[in-house]
DNA sequence: AATGAATGAGCCTTCATTCAT
DNA sequence: AATGAATGAAGGCTCATTCAT
């Protein structure tokens, strides 16, 4: 009788790993013996378990979507109405309190410039994206279905707010202190209000402004 | 009889090649040699003319700042308004038309990565960033000065505007096809108009969702 | 089943082969790579085993000095009194059929200039001569016990004795064939008699000699 | 009519640049490039002067030997007898107050060390041994045919007096704080005294100790 | 004579991956 | 499953030497 296998814990167990490490140091720098330090675990296990170092990094990617978007499902769970499914997304990453895993950022950006070069990133990343932003359209178009706003609009709106949160999050990353304290959050709501309320077109500017725009 | 020097000019030309280089491949993976063989010069050469392959990804990243810096001006120097010149500013990196180099973005991406990592490159990445949000914000704060705006905004108002943009960058490298096109300057417009509208903080919401926002 | 260390052995045989090619060719180039052939591994392998370079060098100066140590106590055994041990010192290093190997020497004549430059290397190469020379002087001074001499000299009396068998090695080996057949050893034995038997202070001398020492 | 050439004196400024560098590095970590900042001279320039590195050795290495020659040349003219010179070449090179050019000490060594392994090196290094050996060999063969000496015994009196300088010079290098202050001149004296007194092979000792002695 | 750029080989080191046990 | 040794390919960097000016 062949002992149970343990393939799954010790996947997991590496990929955890891997985020620390790439935390500290960028996926091209985690080299696979330090993620097996990291583990505590011997060197050539890793690729017992995985077959290239890559691999390793999707894995990760798949646990740290999986958690985040747990995350985001808890957090949503709280709110009443669509609009407050929307507000519950963006406090959920934004919000004072709602500090996320430094570590967890951290890969998420080396992910994203990974997934620029890598196919396989990008899929993951893409994956990824795509999960939280219909989770977020989801609640978009039930709240302008309520409000009798244009459907169609519903994907923009979320990846309009997506994309903020994101931008956010790298500017804390890669230049910490330039936020305005509490600033972000409170940003954020407001680009979702304002593209809740109104068609995105018919942006609101002083008439002299008009003209400005029309160049290119 | 002194040999005139080209330093700067071969240094303009291997941090050219990094562009390109880093734009395909990443830093980490972008060798010297290969910087050199794009640039056209013998491999020991970049080392005469750069102490470490870091210094070249650092003047990359100057040559790249002072771009888009110039970028930035020149269509900030159609707009006739401050409110213009925030309207621009948003054009300027996301109108249609206004399709910046995609070697210029990926390269803008990875430094964002290394930025995490490296205090040298975090100190470029944070002193371009803040020559960014800096021009924002003074139009900012111009346009909230005439509409009788609390001017200590000004600089919230300019890295949520910053943020959004970033964001749509790294979707747009990172998850093409992922944002519905023509979507993202009209978003960031809306943002803005919102922010120089009213104080961040008075969201517009229906009634219900404000205890959702209530949370942990 | 974890899988037997062999690390000490794999230690010892790159040190060996590092002795063989320090002393056909130096430290600085002696390469990784050339060691590794020597030893019969591959070039990765050096660096799995030892971390650094120098560690190597530094492994190799272990090695040769503790079998150096071995030498002189073997040769130490066979003496009965004080005076013979400090007699066994001189023809363990000078005596005509003690040549040591001749790779020792010319690692040892390395070690030195390398001693000179790296904090490392000097810090063991203080080591060994201290063991040497602390060998040495507990010979001299029970014979100068026995003599009834001054104590507080056997440090000095053992200093002289090793400079000058350290520098007929020095000549040995950069300027062969210079130094007189069997002239060596005695010349030593001289010395330490000379040492042994007056105080240091008090050299014979012709009279008119005396003032000529009394210059700048 | 062409400029005056000034190789003689530019060939001089690099090598003494290169005692300096090399003192502080060692041969095979003295770069041209660091030669020749030394000297204050544009890189290329050295290799005008002199066809390989190696000739920049051998130009400084002649050089300090001839200012050495030099020096013990001034430090004998004082002696008015056979056994001064004798002296005078001691302390010339161990008295206290005698202390010569760390850098010219520390080059020494290093040219030992290279003299081990090049033959063009090692000439030099012969030359230079052989030309203060044989002053201090005259001056020995007047002190023996003054006292009715073996003459033949000259040659071996000054090669073991050098030894003992040379050893004390490289103990003095790598291992300082080893040698107790004051007693190298005295104890190089007592070897002079000693060997210019009596046959080599009569050494003093204690008749037990005559059989240790009979070891190889 | 002199300069400083250019070349290309070589070195130490790192590392993903494989393998014997 | 697991271990730790082994392999070989790069990679960044240094540097002696050459060359155009």
């Amino acid at each position: 009788m062949p002992r149970p296998s343990n393939t799954d814990e010790r996947r997991a167990q590496i990929a955890d790993a891997m985020i620390r490490v790439v935390a500290r140091a960028g996926y091209e720098r985690a080299s696979v013996a330090e993620v097996a330090r990291e583990a505590g675990l011997a060197a050539g296990l890793v690729h017992y378990h995985f077959q290239r170092k890559l691999d390793v990094l999707l894995a990760m990617q798949e646990r740290l979507t999986a958690a985040h978007l747990d995350r985001v499902e808890r957090w949503s769970q709280r709110a009443k109405t669509p609009e407050g499914r929307v507000r519950a997304f963006i406090d959920c990453h934004l919000a004072r309190g709602a500090e996320e895993d430094p570590a967890a950022l951290a890969c998420w950006i080396a992910l994203t410039a990974e997934a620029l070069r890598d196919p396989e990133v990008r899929a993951g990343y893409d994956r990824a994206v795509r999960a939280l932003i219909g989770r977020l359209e989801s609640a978009v178009r039930d709240e302008l279905a309520a409000r009798g706003g244009d459907l169609r609009r519903a994907r923009a709106v979320a990846t309009a707010v997506f994309a903020a949160i994101q931008g956010y999050y790298a500017l804390h990353g890669a230049s910490p202190g330039l936020i305005p304290r509490g600033s972000a959050a409170p940003a954020v709501h407001a680009l979702a209000g304002s593209l809740l309320a109104r068609p995105i077109a018919a942006i609101p500017s002083r008439p002299v402004a008009a003209k400005s725009r029309r160049k290119s």
